[in-house]
DNA sequence: GTTTGAGTTAGAGTATACTCTAAGTATTAT
DNA sequence: ATAATACTTAGAGTATACTCTAACTCAAAC
């Protein structure tokens, strides 16, 4: 049984207007239309759109994804060239995951940063170096603004 | 000695007009100006840009940016809110990772399944299960295209 | 049989983040 | 002194990806 439109939009998260622009797009020249003109989406195109999903998500544009359908609807000739297709997208993913995590710790620094300056009631007694994420956070307690008596100690 | 617009572009990656943008949109409210009104960076503007850029790249949209700029030049009354914008954004991020590992995941599947494809010359001899992104990839040799004899065996 | 709900198209509108142009001012090099 | 270069502003233009509207068709429920 195929699904609807609407169907493939609760099952995918994307709404039917997305749905209908990517296909306009040309991101979905294999899905099917029954006697009335409408479209019928079977699991394999279900999978499909997952991989256009994952594809979109990673930064890849609908432009080039775009091309990717092409190749794929192609058939085998292309084999190779989507095989560098998603050998360099995966790279690519891979490089985003480092930076990100770098992002990570200075935002990690950041909070470290701020629970002492809370802490201490304000920033200009809190020094530390983010550029070094986990450097020491240190607190001149000559410049606490003793807003909050910090419990313990 | 303060930086011209044109040495933080160089040094930031940012293009002048990004930084004019940026400024103009209030995330820069702290960047002073000379006698003829031309903008003067210090190094402490510098690291906040950096921390806009961290913001920015992962998934911060200028106008919550803008918010937390806002804050930040309300000084010390807004530590808690600030810290807890970090929070969000850490656990975001942290999210972000977790989600870009199981993209990761299915790419590496679909660069072994066009490896496969490829070795077998076409798609049609490989079957495998992506949603279980290390599954084992089957090829029909039965159905192998013969297309360039591949070395080994 | 007619209302309701979901689908169809073409095309307009929106959001976000730039990106550039034009007209002008200031600084530096020759 | 003048030419080149880098800055200034306001405001227009662009890119990307939706998001919605209007007018219409079709199928099922009452």
């Amino acid at each position: 049984m195929p699904y609807s439109i609407g169907q493939v939009a609760e099952k995918t998260g994307l709404s039917t207007y997305t749905l209908r622009y990517y296909d306009r797009e040309g991101l979905m020249p294999f899905v099917g239309r029954n006697a009335a003109g409408r479209r019928e989406f079977t699991d394999d195109n279900l999978d499909f759109i997952d991989l256009i999903t994952c594809l979109k998500a990673t930064g890849m544009q609908l432009s080039e994804i775009r091309k990717f359908v092409d190749l794929a609807m192609q058939g085998d000739a292309t084999l190779e060239t989507r095989l560098n297709i998603f050998k360099q997208q995966r790279q690519a993913v891979q490089k985003q995951i480092e930076q990100s995590q770098k992002y990570l710790a200075k935002l990690d620094y950041k909070v470290r940063f701020f629970e002492a300056a809370c802490d201490a009631g304000c920033e200009a007694a809190v020094s530390g170096d983010c550029d070094i994420p986990d450097a020491p956070i240190v607190i001149d307690d000559s410049l606490r603004v003793n807003r909050a008596k910090v419990s313990g100690r």
